[in-house]
RNA sequence: GGGCGGUUAGCUCAGUGGGAGAGCACUUCCUUGACAUGGAAGGGGUCACAGGUUCAAAUCCUGUACCGCCCA
């Protein structure tokens, strides 16, 4: 007997805990790689905080994991937690309330290590309190020296091919960070700035006026350019303008990427205010004038007055420069702007909304620096690259469609070192060797993981060489997660081959579409260069969860919503009734109301299951499949072979939709046969016979055979979704004598659709019955009478070319659709109704007119 | 400016060539031996708009508008 009340709370700890403890969820490392289904899951960056969109997404996979595994495969799915790099150290940051730079190295990578595990702790309760079917043995961590060793591996390995190399060339910068980025790293703000218009000598007479938003980098003005279509172009083309204040002559120049619509049409190149300078720097052959330094501040300008940076006024120059060295970049804008002002350089000035790029996570607007990076070669594979991406199923599929869109815009190789301290280090130190001075040293891959600041290079004293200071970006390293997971990065540099032979390349990637240009592509890109493969068979992108009222959560307009609080009323199997419901791809508001239904679903289930116990009291059979069973006649009453057969139809549908990760398709079909066909038809017209009040054992017999097989495929079908009511009813009702532990989650336990009965014979006669008993629902309600109030008789009328069904066929629905309607009289087609006011209702499909009379 | 997705019932959404649907909300009724956290019946839509293809369009094509996202 199952309890009265279902008590999520006790039921969903003592399960999560019983399956820890089974190991339901191991992957097994001794079988061939055909039969698995490896994951490579989203290792969570450490950013602090737990969100609602965290159990989104990853329940999602967890639906997926737990379908393969029941249908059949050797699922391995890790855990990863991404703590290293920048994210980790703004954590640490600001919630120790320190600064990096204050610290000694070692003494802040410390307390690093502190706050990410204290940060771990908490998404791993989560995860567990979800029941997400991870595999723990496999957890991991980016900063491990495990991941430090791959990553490396993955750095020597580019180096040794001459995709990974380090070179002095313009960078995308960030001053508050003090580091460099990537190009992914970079998003566009819109800000108010000014536009101000700011004339030139001309060196042959007259004048030019440029209009600029960035005036404080007039002084690393190396050119002038105008569009071609410009109208004074005859005049300036070739001729030299000299900046004010700073008296530096620079040539004009004429370049179709000017845009002629802003400010006056002639604008000045520096470097460097934006990437367009750096691509006319290069194609120019310009001089290189810097005026800011990795802190943002603005230089006091030495190389002034050297052979590349001549100035007709020199004292005038080193005059307005001092009085702008150490300025902020917007303190020195603002002290310009007042010098040009007050020395009659300035023509106008209004104010515009511009767009600038800006630091991902700082926020700080980019400048461009010139500084020595580590890069990897991306610029010279786009077609390569975007082949790989077309080589992966990608779910929904119009998502590629951003990668390969990424791919065709880059601009820039991909930038992986950062001038930071919480991160893998770069496996080289450079020589002080007379005759091979700044020799890049690479690390030996038997030593690896190395800390170049600590450890020495092979054959080399302390003296000899220069370690390399910098740590890579993060997703350098979490761009390897399959090759974590495999213990290999590439041929002779491997920790375990045959285990790489067996993970790699993995089956599923899932991740939110957000970061496709960043870890979606870094992690094709590297196995590109890796291996030549792409890392995945298929890539699964996560949909986001938006705030009740559709917009998106942030912690800035408050409208976090946390996982606990939910959790805490309405229990892990309905957040994940809630997450099911929505597609890959698609954004998904947070919904009261599906919660609801998700609560109302697992109450329902209960409660069938209770009554099912009920009618299961002492059954002592021993049921095989539905399919045996009825071939073996054991189920033969119309009704129930007509459920056994919308069972079938269900179970095909569900594990199509599964194999396609349309989860909420599964879920959809499951629920309507649940609701409409098992519970709110089947079980009232089963019912009679089920309790034995009429018919014979046989009849009564069947009816407990289809109970127990709909209910025991439907608890399966929904177990992925459901995980402890299912178990926990699972295992009160259906726990066999020979394998009394078999958790309902147990891999090859989905229900195989060739192991169902299906008859489309019975389909139409049961839906012949249902629609009977329809139509004397509809009757009855229109009179306002109970559903008990029973009826003195009932004819079905059928159409001329209706009723296909042979009066035998028919005979078959009686017994149990009399009781449920309520008469002692049934009868098919018969002309002359017995006594009695008749009232009929035609079916909807126009196939039989039902006609009753009411006892009063 | 380019690309992608969306626009279907009051709300949230499913539906990709042939009946316009589900849940929630709403109205009326039913305390039936699993369930009132239930059940039955019912009202409610110009499928954003305009053209086109087709015997037939929510569905395919073209364009427009609006919303969102990605990238410049």
């Amino acid at each position: 007997m199952i309890d009265d009340k279902y008590d999520f709370k006790t039921v969903e700890s003592k399960w999560q805990e019983q399956w820890q403890r089974s190991g339901l969820y191991g992957w097994n490392a001794e079988e061939a790689k055909a039969n698995s289904y490896i994951i490579d899951t989203p290792p969570p960056t450490v950013s602090g905080f737990l969100h609602i969109g965290h159990v989104y997404s990853y329940t999602q996979t967890d639906l997926i994991a737990r379908y393969r595994r029941m249908a059949g495969a050797n699922v391995f799915y890790p855990m990863g937690f991404d703590d290293n790099g920048l994210p980790s150290e703004r954590l640490v940051e600001k919630t120790r309330n320190i600064r990096a730079s204050d610290l000694s190295r070692e003494e802040f990578i410390r307390i690093c290590y502190e706050v990410v595990r204290g940060a771990e702790d908490e998404f791993r309760a989560l995860f567990k309190q979800l029941a997400l079917s991870v595999d723990w043995s496999l957890e991991y961590q980016t900063i491990s020296p495990h991941s430090r060793k791959i990553s490396q591996l993955s750095a020597l390995d580019l180096f040794r091919k001459g995709e990974l190399y380090r070179q002095l060339q313009p960078t995308l910068w960030d001053p508050a960070d003090r580091t460099a980025l990537a190009q992914a790293e970079v998003v566009e703000k819109e800000i108010a700035g000014t536009m101000w218009e700011v004339p030139f000598r001309l060196a042959h007479g007259g004048e030019v006026t440029i209009a600029t938003t960035r005036p404080e980098l007039l002084g690393a003005c190396c050119a002038l350019l105008i569009h071609p279509d410009h109208p004074r172009r005859a005049e300036l083309e070739r001729g030299e303008a000299i900046s004010p204040l700073y008296s530096v002559p620079v040539p004009i120049l004429v370049d179709a990427q000017v845009d002629p619509q802003t400010g006056t049409g002639v604008v000045m190149c520096c470097t460097f205010g934006d990437a367009i300078d750096v691509d006319w720097w290069r194609r120019y052959k310009l001089p290189l004038r810097i005026v800011i330094d990795k802190t943002g501040r603005l230089t006091a300008m030495h190389a002034i007055g050297g052979a590349d940076w001549p100035s007709l006024d020199l004292a005038g120059a080193r005059a307005v420069a001092a009085s702008l060295t150490g300025l902020t970049i917007r303190a020195a804008r603002e002290k310009i702007v007042a010098i040009l002002q007050e020395r009659g350089h300035l023509k106008s000035q209004k104010p515009i909304q511009r767009m600038v790029p800006c630091a991902e996570r700082s926020g700080a607007p980019l400048e461009i620096l010139v500084t020595p990076q580590w890069f990897v070669r991306a610029l010279d594979k786009k077609q390569a690259l975007i082949e790989k991406g077309r080589s992966i199923r990608w779910f929904p599929d119009y998502m590629r469609l951003r990668y390969e869109l990424w791919v065709e815009n880059l601009k820039w190789d991909w930038c992986i070192s950062r001038q930071r301290y919480f991160g893998v280090p770069f496996p080289f130190w450079y020589s002080k060797r007379r005759d091979e001075e700044g020799r890049i040293i690479a690390a030996d891959p038997a030593d690896l993981p190395v800390n170049p600041l600590a450890d020495l290079p092979r054959g080399y004293g302390p003296d000899e060489v220069e370690p390399d200071p910098d740590v890579m970006d993060t997703w350098a390293t979490s761009s390897v997660s399959p090759q974590i997971n495999s213990y290999g990065v590439a041929p002779g540099l491997m920790i375990d081959a045959q285990r790489h032979r067996k993970l790699f390349p993995a089956t599923l990637r899932p991740q939110a579409h957000e970061i496709i240009r960043t870890w979606a592509f870094y992690t094709i890109l590297k196995s590109h260069l890796h291996e030549d493969k792409a890392p995945w068979r298929d890539i699964a992108i996560s949909g986001w969860c938006r705030a009740p009222d559709r917009s998106k959560m942030s912690k800035s307009k408050g409208n976090v919503i946390t996982p606990e609080g939910l959790l805490d009323r309405y229990g892990a199997d309905v957040l994940r009734y809630w997450t099911a419901t929505s597609r890959l791809g698609v954004d998904t508001a947070l919904s009261e109301d599906v919660l609801k239904v998700g609560k109302r679903l697992v109450t329902k289930l209960w409660n069938a299951s209770r009554f099912a116990g009920l009618q299961l009291e002492g059954f002592a059979a021993r049921p095989q499949t539905p399919r045996a069973d009825c071939e073996r006649g054991l189920v033969a009453a119309a009704f129930d072979c007509w459920i056994l057969s919308r069972l079938a139809e269900t179970v095909t549908e569900a594990t199509a939709a599964n194999e396609d990760y349309e989860f909420a398709t599964a879920l959809r079909v499951t629920e309507r046969f649940f609701w409409a066909d098992f519970c709110d038809n089947y079980l009232e017209l089963v019912k009679g016979r089920a309790y034995g009040d009429f018919g014979t054992s046989a009849s009564q017999l069947s009816a407990r055979y289809t109970l127990w097989h709909c209910l025991d495929v439907v608890l399966r079908l929904f177990a992925p979704i459901l995980p402890h009511v299912t178990e926990e009813i699972s295992s009160q009702l259906f726990s066999r004598a020979a394998a009394p532990d078999r958790s309902i989650h147990a891999r090859g336990n989905w229900p195989r659709p060739e192991d169902q009965f299906r008859d489309v014979t019975a389909e139409t006669l049961g839906a012949t019955g249902v629609n009977v008993l329809a139509a004397v629902r509809k009757l009855k309600a229109n009179r306002n009478l109970s559903l008990k109030k029973p009826l003195l008789w009932c004819n079905v009328a059928f159409a001329e070319n209706g009723a296909p069904l042979s009066p035998d066929a028919l005979d078959g629905l009686r017994p149990d659709l009399m009781h449920a309607i309520g008469t002692t009289k049934l009868t098919w087609n018969n002309r002359e109704p017995p006594l009695g006011a008749v009232e009929a209702v035609t079916t909807p499909d126009e196939a039989m007119r039902v006609e009753v009379a009411f006892a009063d």
